[in-house]
RNA sequence: GCCCCCGUAGCCCAAUCGGCAGAGGCAACGGACUCAAAAUCCGUCCAGUGUGCGUUCGAGUCGCACCGGGGGCACCA
C-alpha cells in the first residue's frame, strides 16, 4: 500500500518524474523511511533489555526527554529539537556498545483537554487519547529510536494507580529532623506510644482519645491538610501552587487574578527537604542558570531569631534577621498588616506627644491600624510592587530592644510580608535601605552600627565594616567585622534565652490539590470525625468517575469572595461510599479534589524502567541498574544520565520531581538520591512572523524578501510591505511549520539533519524551511557517491589499497565525530561528515571511473547513521548487509592516519605571519627553529640581527621576536 | 536595582592549553547542463571577531570598563 502511495507521489511530482530513477529525493526518502520504520518496529530493534535479559550486561545509558503534553494542535518543528538530539546521541552510544534506554511518554492530564470537554461534552479521555495517537504518528515518522514498549501516559489508569500509591507513601511518612530523613508514620506512632518521643505539646499519649492521636499524627505527615492562605483563582475555579503564580500575582496559565484566601487544602511538606534540595544541587551536573534559579526559589538564608518584649504586656515580637550584628541599630519595629500580634499591642489611645506623621490622620491607633489593614488588603500584588514608597502607621505600642533596653516604636507597614520569616522585622535604617527609606519618611532615628568606608556618601550601608555604637554593660561588638560580630551577639542572645541561630527558607510547602476533573483522584476518604483516612493499597486504583459536567465552578475573575467547588463533588454516587476499612462497614465521603498536573511528571521516568510491573511501581533491581549511584564517582547521587528539555521547568517540575525522589529514597524505594544526574537545556527554534499595515499576521511562508531594499519594503506579501517580528512559532502568528510538512518536502532524514546542523543543541536559532535544502543536497551527494542513480546498485569498489590522503580524511573525521557526538555538538559532527564526503566527491566522483572504496564507504555510512538513520540503513543494506546497523560498532580512528608526515609552520615575526616552512612531522623544536631562521624571508627581515627570542610551539607555529 | 549568559562574513554557525580567524550550511555572483525553467553539478566572493584599555612574544579566547541583545530575581528582613 505504502509503495503505491509513494509511487503516485513521485509521478505527481514532475521533478521526480524526470530525475534518474534512483536519485535521492523526497519521494525516495519517503519510501526508504517508511520501510525502515516498519522494520525497526517489527524487529523490536530498539527494545532495551532490563537486568536479567540478554544484552543487559553492557554498560547502560538512560537518556530522557521532558515528555510532552499532547496538545490538540500537534507538533511544530520546534518541539522535536531535543527529541532528535537525544536520539542522535542514543544511536551513537548504542553503536559504541552501550545499552541505551530511550522512551517517550505523555504528560496527559491537564487543563486544555478538560476545557475542551467543558465546551463540547466530549470526555477528556477521548480527546487526550486522540491527541496521543497523533503525537505518536508525528514522532514515529521522524525515526526516533524509542523503545515503544516503555511508552506511558500519566492518564493511563495503570499509571496513575502508582501515582496514587506514591501519594500514599508520602502521606504515610513524616520527616525526622534528627535523622534528616523521611520515615514511616507507623514508627512515629510507635515512638509516641512507647514514650520514646514526647508529644509536641507535652500531653500524655496514653491519655489522648483516638481522634486526638490522629490529629497529632496527621500534623506530622508529609502530605497533610491545612487551612492556610492559598492562591485562589476564581477565573479558573481552582487554587494554585506558589510556583504557578507570577510575580504580578496572576495565574501563570490564563493570566487571571489570584487572591490569597484561607482555604482547607492538601499540602506537601517540601520545606522539610529545603536544605537537602539546596545542598544536593552541588552534586548535580546541571546548567548554572537552573541551579541558581532553584537556589533562589528555595531561598536559604542564615541568621537569628530574636525576641523583643512588648512594653506593658507578656507578649514578645519574634523577628528573623540575617544581620543580628546590627541589633544595636534597631530603632523601631515593623509588623506585617496581617500579623496576629497587631491587635494585642495596639492601645486604645495615642500618647499625647505622638508624631503626627505616624497616625495616618486617625483619632486612635485602632482606627489607624484598621484603616491601614483595609487599604493593604485591597492592594493587589501589582499595586504593592508598583509603588515602592514606604507607607505604614504606628500601632501605638512599643517593644524593648534587648541589647539597648530602649523602648522602640512598633509600626504596621506593608513592606514587611507575612509570608516570609516571622512577618515582623527589627528595622535597622543604618544598614538597610528599605528601613532607611521608612525612617526618613516617618522621622525615626538612624544609628549606624557598621562603620562605612571612608568617603561613603550613600544612605544605608549594607557592606563589610567594623562595628560601632554597639556596646552595653555586658557585651561589646565594637571593632569586630560583620561575621565575628554576628557570632558574638548570637551567642549572647542564646545564653540569655532571647534568640537563637536559625536558617530560614523562602520555599513554602507545596499546595497539592486542585479543583479540577482531569487529574488523579486522591486515594483518601473522609470519616464521620471529619478526618482523612488513607485507602489501602489493595483498593487502588481509585478511578475517575464519569460526570455530566467536567467544569469546576468558575467565577468572575475579579470576585475574591468565592469558594472553590470541584467537579467531583457533584458526583454524589461516587463521593458517598460505604467501606470496610478494618472497623466494619462505615460511610465515608471521598476526597473530591484532584492532584495537580505535576504529579505524574514527578515519577514518569521511573515507570519507563518497568512499565508493565503490576506488583510495584518499579522493581528495585531495575531501578538500581538504570539509575543507581556510580560507585566510581564519589558523591554521585545517581539518576538519569542525561535529561534534555527546555529551561521553563527550571523550578516547578524539576523541584517537585527531586522532592518526590528524595522521599522515595528515604523510604527505601529507590537507590538513587536524585532523579536527574545531568540536565541539559536545549535552545528553542524561533521563527519570523510578519504583520501587514493593519497589524494583522500574514502567512510567513508567502513573504518575499528583497535583499537590496533597506527598511520598509524589504519584506513584502502580495506586493504590500510587511513588518517582520522574531519570536515564537504559533498558529496565531501564521508562521507554524510542522514536521509533517518537512518530511513531505524533504524527508525525515533531511529534517533531522537540518535541525541538528543549524547550531549546537543549547542555542536558540531562527527557522528557515528553505535552508533545509542544504542538508538534502548533502544526503543526495552521499547517496550518489555510493549508489548508481540509474540502477540503484552500489558502485563502491573493493580495493586493497586506499590512498593515504583519503585514509587521513576518513580517520580525521572519525576522531572528530566521536568527540562531537559525546559533546552534543551535532552541528560540527555533520560538518565533518560533509567535509569527508566532499573529499570523496572530488576524488571518486561518479563518472570518474573510480568508485568509492568500500573501506571508506562503510565507515561513512555508519557515522552518518545517528543523524540520518533511514538513508544510512538503506545504504548499509545496498552495500550488502542484511542486519540493521543499529548495533554495528562505530568506526574507530587509527592513530597512524592522524599524524601527517610533514607539518607546515607559519613563521611569525613579532606576532605577524611573514613566511611558512614545511618540516618533517618528527622534527624537534631546535630543528624547527633552525629551519625558521634559515628561511630567506625571515633572514631578510632580521637582516643579520640576533632575534631576542624565538618561540616554537610544537605542531603550531614559530614566533621570532626581534 | 541585583545576578547570569551571549555579541565572529548578508544570515545560521566553527575555531583544543592563549598559537595561521573558517569546518559546514544558506544567500549572492559566475559557469556547466537545458529550447527555457526547476533540480543538479563546478567555481567565486565575503569578516579581523560589539567598543576602548590592559596582560602577553602572541588575544576571538584572559582581566577591567563601556555599548548592544537575551534570561532570571526583585520590598525575602
Amino acid at each position: 500500500m505504502t509503495t503505491d502511495t509513494t509511487t503516485q507521489r513521485a509521478v505527481a511530482d514532475g521533478v521526480e518524474a524526470e530525475a534518474p530513477p534512483f536519485r535521492y529525493g523526497p519521494a525516495l526518502a519517503a519510501r526508504i523511511e517508511h520501510k525502515w520504520q516498519r522494520r525497526w518496529e517489527s524487529e523490536g530493534t530498539f527494545h532495551s533489555p532490563n537486568p536479567g535479559e540478554p544484552g543487559a550486561d553492557r554498560d547502560k545509558t538512560y537518556l530522557l526527554d521532558m515528555f510532552p503534553y499532547p496538545s490538540g494542535s500537534g507538533l511544530h518543528v520546534g518541539h522535536p529539537l531535543g527529541f532528535i538530539g537525544t536520539d542522535v546521541l542514543g544511536r551513537y552510544l548504542r553503536m559504541t556498545g552501550r545499552n541505551v534506554l530511550h522512551a517517550m511518554g505523555f504528560d496527559a492530564f491537564g487543563l486544555p483537554a478538560e476545557q475542551y470537554a467543558v465546551q463540547t461534552g466530549t470526555h477528556p479521555r477521548v480527546t487526550t487519547e486522540a491527541n496521543i495517537q497523533r503525537y505518536k504518528a508525528q514522532l514515529r515518522q521522524l525515526g526516533l529510536a524509542h523503545d515503544e514498549r516503555r511508552s506511558v501516559a500519566t492518564t493511563d489508569v495503570e499509571f496513575y494507580r502508582w501515582t496514587q500509591w506514591i501519594f500514599l507513601q508520602i502521606y504515610n511518612a513524616w520527616y525526622d529532623e534528627e535523622r534528616q530523613k523521611a520515615r514511616p508514620i507507623a514508627e512515629l506512632e510507635a515512638e509516641f506510644a512507647s514514650g520514646a518521643r514526647r508529644t509536641p505539646d507535652g500531653r500524655d499519649w496514653a491519655g489522648l482519645s483516638s481522634v486526638e492521636r490522629r490529629r497529632m499524627i496527621d500534623s506530622y505527615r508529609l502530605a497533610y491538610v491545612s487551612e492556610a492562605p492559598v492562591n485562589w483563582c476564581p477565573g479558573l475555579g481552582t487554587v494554585l501552587a506558589n510556583e504557578e503564580v507570577t510575580a504580578e500575582g496572576r495565574s501563570e496559565r490564563g493570566n487571571l487574578p489570584v487572591f490569597r484566601r484561607n482555604l482547607k487544602q492538601w499540602m506537601m511538606r517540601i520545606t522539610a527537604y529545603a536544605d537537602r534540595l539546596a545542598a544536593d544541587l552541588d552534586r548535580l551536573d546541571w546548567p548554572d542558570s537552573v541551579k541558581s534559579m532553584q537556589r533562589n526559589w528555595i531561598g536559604r538564608s542564615e541568621g537569628a531569631r530574636v525576641r523583643f518584649p512588648v512594653v506593658g504586656t507578656d507578649a514578645s515580637i519574634e523577628v528573623f534577621t540575617t544581620r543580628p550584628d546590627t541589633l544595636f541599630g534597631a530603632t523601631y519595629m515593623v509588623l506585617a498588616p496581617e500579623h496576629p500580634l497587631v491587635d494585642a499591642i495596639t492601645p486604645p489611645a495615642w500618647s499625647s506627644d505622638v508624631d503626627p506623621r505616624w497616625t495616618g490622620g486617625s483619632g486612635t491607633p485602632r482606627e489607624a491600624v484598621a484603616g491601614y489593614r483595609d487599604a493593604a488588603a485591597r492592594k493587589s500584588e501589582l499595586d504593592r510592587q508598583e509603588s515602592r514608597d514606604k507607607t505604614g502607621v504606628f500601632t501605638g505600642g512599643y517593644a524593648t530592644n534587648p541589647v539597648t533596653g530602649e523602648p522602640i516604636p512598633v509600626f504596621v507597614a506593608d513592606y514587611v510580608l507575612m509570608g516570609y520569616g516571622t512577618g515582623a522585622i527589627m528595622a535597622v535604617p543604618g544598614q538597610d535601605q528599605r528601613d532607611w527609606d521608612f525612617a526618613a519618611a516617618f522621622g525615626l532615628p538612624i544609628v549606624r552600627t557598621v562603620s562605612p568606608p571612608a568617603g561613603w556618601e550613600g544612605e544605608a550601608y549594607a557592606g563589610e565594616g567594623r562595628a560601632i555604637n554597639s556596646a552595653n554593660d555586658e557585651i561589646s561588638l565594637d571593632g569586630f567585622g560583620v561575621a565575628e560580630a554576628k557570632a558574638r551577639i548570637t551567642d549572647w542572645l542564646v545564653a540569655r534565652g532571647e534568640g537563637e541561630a536559625v536558617v530560614q527558607y523562602k520555599l513554602r510547602d507545596w499546595l497539592f490539590s486542585r479543583q479540577r476533573y482531569w487529574g488523579e483522584p486522591f486515594p483518601i476518604v473522609w470519616d464521620a470525625d471529619g478526618l482523612p483516612v488513607a485507602l489501602p493499597e489493595s483498593q487502588l486504583p481509585i478511578e475517575l468517575p464519569d460526570v455530566d459536567d467536567y467544569s469546576p465552578k468558575i467565577y468572575d475573575p475579579g470576585t475574591a469572595d468565592t469558594e472553590p467547588e470541584p467537579p467531583l463533588s457533584r458526583a454524589t454516587d461516587w463521593v458517598e461510599v460505604e467501606l470496610d476499612l478494618g472497623d466494619g462497614p462505615r460511610r465515608y465521603r471521598r476526597e473530591t479534589n484532584t492532584m495537580p498536573q505535576w504529579a505524574g511528571s514527578c515519577w514518569y521516568y521511573l515507570r519507563y524502567l518497568d512499565p508493565d510491573n503490576d506488583r510495584c511501581f518499579v522493581d528495585p533491581k531495575v531501578e538500581q541498574y538504570w539509575l543507581g549511584k556510580d560507585p566510581a564517582q564519589p558523591g554521585d547521587p545517581g539518576g538519569v544520565d542525561l535529561y534534555v528539555g527546555g529551561v521553563e521547568h527550571a523550578v516547578l517540575h524539576l523541584l517537585y520531581a527531586r522532592f518526590w525522589h528524595k522521599v522515595l529514597f528515604d523510604l527505601g524505594h529507590v537507590s538513587s538520591e536524585e532523579p536527574f544526574r545531568r540536565l541539559f537545556n536545549q535552545g528553542y527554534i524561533q521563527a519570523y512572523a510578519y504583520t501587514d499595515a493593519r497589524g494583522a499576521y500574514v502567512p510567513a511562508e508567502e513573504v518575499v524578501e528583497d535583499p537590496d531594499v533597506e527598511g520598509p519594503g524589504r519584506f513584502t506579501w502580495n506586493g504590500q510591505p510587511v513588518n517582520r517580528e522574531y519570536g515564537k512559532m504559533g498558529k496565531s502568528l501564521r508562521n507554524v511549520v510542522t514536521p509533517d510538512e518537512m518530511c513531505e518536502r524533504f524527508g525525515a532524514d533531511t529534517f533531522r539533519l537540518y535541525e541538528m546542523s543549524t547550531g549546537p543543541m543549547d542555542v536558540s536559532r531562527p527557522w528557515s524551511t528553505r535552508d533545509a535544502v542544504g542538508s538534502l543536497r548533502f544526503l543526495q551527494r552521499v547517496w550518489r557517491n555510493l549508489v548508481d542513480e540509474q540502477t540503484g546498485r552500489p558502485h563502491v569498489v573493493e580495493v586493497d589499497e586506499v590512498e593515504p590522503e583519503t585514509l587521513r580524511a576518513l580517520h580525521k573525521a572519525i576522531a572528530g565525530v566521536h568527540v562531537d557526538f559525546v559533546a552534543l555538538h551535532f552541528n560540527t559532527a555533520a560538518a565533518k561528515l560533509i567535509e569527508l564526503n566532499n573529499h570523496l566527491t572530488k576524488s571518486y566522483a561518479p563518472g570518474s571511473g573510480r568508485g568509492v572504496p568500500r573501506a571508506v564507504a562503510e565507515p561513512l555510512v555508519l557515522m552518518l547513521a545517528p543523524l540520518a538513520p533511514h538513508i544510512a540503513e538503506e545504504l548499509w543494506s545496498i552495500l550488502g548487509h542484511e542486519q540493521t546497523l543499529a548495533y554495528e560498532p562505530f568506526p574507530e580512528a587509527d592513530e597512524r592516519y592522524l599524524v601527517a608526515e610533514t607539518i607546515e609552520y607559519p613563521i611569525q615575526v613579532n606576532g605577524k605571519v611573514r613566511s611558512r616552512i614545511t618540516v618533517a612531522a618528527d622534527a624537534g623544536p631546535d630543528a624547527v627553529e633552525r629551519a625558521a631562521l634559515a628561511d630567506e624571508k625571515i633572514a631578510a627581515l632580521l637582516d643579520g640581527r640576533e632575534p631576542r627570542k624565538v618561540i616554537v610551539v610544537p605542531g603550531r607555529l614559530v614566533n621570532v621576536v626581534g
